[in-house]
DNA sequence: TTGTATGCGTTATCAC
DNA sequence: GTGATAACGCATACAA
């Protein structure tokens, strides 16, 4: 059985299409009693409409498309999730894209939303990513580009991040403040931004507390638990006595060599993580984390593309980082 | 500027629109120098196809809709992670919605992608969820559905659930194999048919080991970290020494509740969680889980759409469960 | 191998 | 308040 159609409707109340699209769409100009007729018959007739006609109809679809590297990641479904609750609200659909950390499907990503009409496009780019080119085919259309988290600065359109650079101050100086005195950084990688922000964050707070930046001290390596374990170790022996790591688990092999060296935590190593990954806070002891707003960072990009009436092609937002102080790093303030 | 269409390239080539729209799809009937030519001119007018156009004109969208409860929890977005790849390779676009656990807002999200037009829906429902009319109407256009993790077994379509009963009947039986004598369970709440198979999976397990199930031992709470505590304190009372958690978390309150005791895990205590979420081989002790695979059946259930040519309306697919032995249920096998 | 004609379902613009 | 008409961009049956 074909599926009714508004011109069906109208030939079972002898109307015309244009009267039963105005009743569905709430129009103030149809009658009361026409609007409750095309309804009941709608409902009756088991009609569904068809938004590819309408949206064609119209030019734009009342779609937004969000691409990141990988859905499962914490952080990135936490943005989605953050989006899409605005997004919904507000009447949009989302498509969702994943590149893999693939520049490729990055490229193919942004051809496929825009093949779809959609409204707007919310990404974070693939680690693979430097050519910006495929950006310019979005801008040249009427969609509004928002970008987040991994963001490239040469874009004119709205940016959210986090900010980095206050966070890794923030826990620096915590770790300050609770009386270590040889403060290491693991700082990731310096081809991303967000971990040349943060590094610089941790020396504004060394500065400005009056300590000296030891180079040595500085771990410029991707930022897992293996990598954590070797740097805090190497660290340890050059006198470190806490460390402000760009990442969990990084942070986590630090702890875990500190316990090797039999030091015990907090009293004999400070450690500070970043992300506030779920598990920081369920270890023993319970890991101080910069805490990254995933879910409150969607919302923003949502709500940037909301607000967007091109008025403002090239702004900035960030979203705060919340320092989780916990046993990790929590002296006590006695030795201060 | 007004968007190119094919219409334009035609002009532009002194063809029809025809033509271009057979060359633009790869058509065999158009000669070799045309498909080049318009593929140039496509690019260089910077053509963007329609997809509402094309799909309108076709009769569906290439497009599937996921419903889940909850973008960001790590179960679901391992889902959408794994069905997103498998439908992104053949070729189809993924639109998301979340219930935010809410009945009223699943009846929306699958009146959306109905209007929509998607080709399929994949969907995990709410908590609220007990009435299934809003299924029907899906079901009644031609859409494939297909139902996962949490299922209604009453509609005649595809379901792809976890393997629950043997993933409890494996973490009770291995408890069993560690010299475990009084096994209790944090069941949940029975209302979930996921948690009433675990249930039957711890049971056949003892009856199996020619153990008595001792009703006394069985809690069938909500299970988060507070309950699993208070459980654990009531069953450690009753000599219990060992329990299987249908969650990760309660089996955390438990170890809480055992270490409080003074116990020693695993050697006085065992406890075996089920979800593998990454907390648990991160702690000290770590801890056993039985490891569901979202990841796994979200491809699943993408493959399930793809192959569902109608011919098998009521079939259904289970993802195995694995046991992740780890530290707090492994006695070495000395006392067994 | 290409062109012609038509319609997918909806809505905007007139007209009445 | 409602109807008639046209158009959104594309793909297909049919004709040439």
């Amino acid at each position: 059985m074909r599926k009714a159609t508004i011109t069906d409707i109208a030939k079972e109340l002898n109307l015309t299409p244009s009267t039963v699209s105005r009743a569905l769409n709430g129009s103030s100009l149809v009658k009361q009693e026409t609007k409750e007729a095309v309804e009941a018959k709608a409902k009756d007739m088991g009609y569904v409409r068809n938004v590819m006609a309408s949206n064609l109809r119209k030019g734009v679809a009342q779609t937004v498309g969000i691409i990141v590297p990988r859905i499962n990641r914490q952080f990135f479904s936490n943005v989605i999730s953050g989006a899409e609750s605005v997004l919904n609200d507000a009447g949009y659909n989302v498509l969702i894209c994943q590149t893999e950390e693939r520049y490729e499907k990055e490229v193919y990503a942004i051809d496929t939303l825009l093949w779809n009409q959609v409204a707007g496009i919310l990404i974070s780019h693939s680690i693979e990513t430097s050519d910006t080119s495929h950006l310019s085919k979005a801008l040249n259309s009427n969609v509004r580009l928002v970008q987040f988290d991994r963001v490239f600065y040469n874009i004119p359109d709205v940016k959210v991040v986090n900010d980095n650079y206050h966070g890794a101050y923030t826990a620096t100086k915590h770790l300050i403040d609770n009386g270590y005195t040889r403060i290491g950084t693991l700082a990731g990688y310096m081809t991303s931004a967000q971990y040349r922000e943060r590094l610089e964050g941790y020396k504004r707070a060394l500065l400005d507390a009056g300590m000296e930046v030891d180079e040595r001290l500085i771990f410029k390596d991707t930022i897992i638990r293996e990598t954590g374990y070797a740097r805090a170790k190497e660290a340890l022996d050059l006198g470190c006595d806490a460390m402000y790591s760009a990442g969990d688990f990084s942070a986590l092999g630090a702890m875990q060599a500190a316990k090797e060296k039999g030091l015990k935590i907090p009293d004999d190593f400070g450690i500070v993580g970043t992300a506030n990954e779920n598990f920081t806070e369920l270890m023993t002891p319970s890991m101080s984390s910069i805490s990254l707003k995933p879910y409150q960072m969607g919302k923003a990009a949502a709500q940037a593309f909301l607000n967007d009436d091109g008025s403002n092609p090239d702004s900035m937002i960030t979203i705060e980082m919340e320092l989780m102080k916990r046993e990790s790093s929590n002296r006590h303030k006695e030795s201060k």
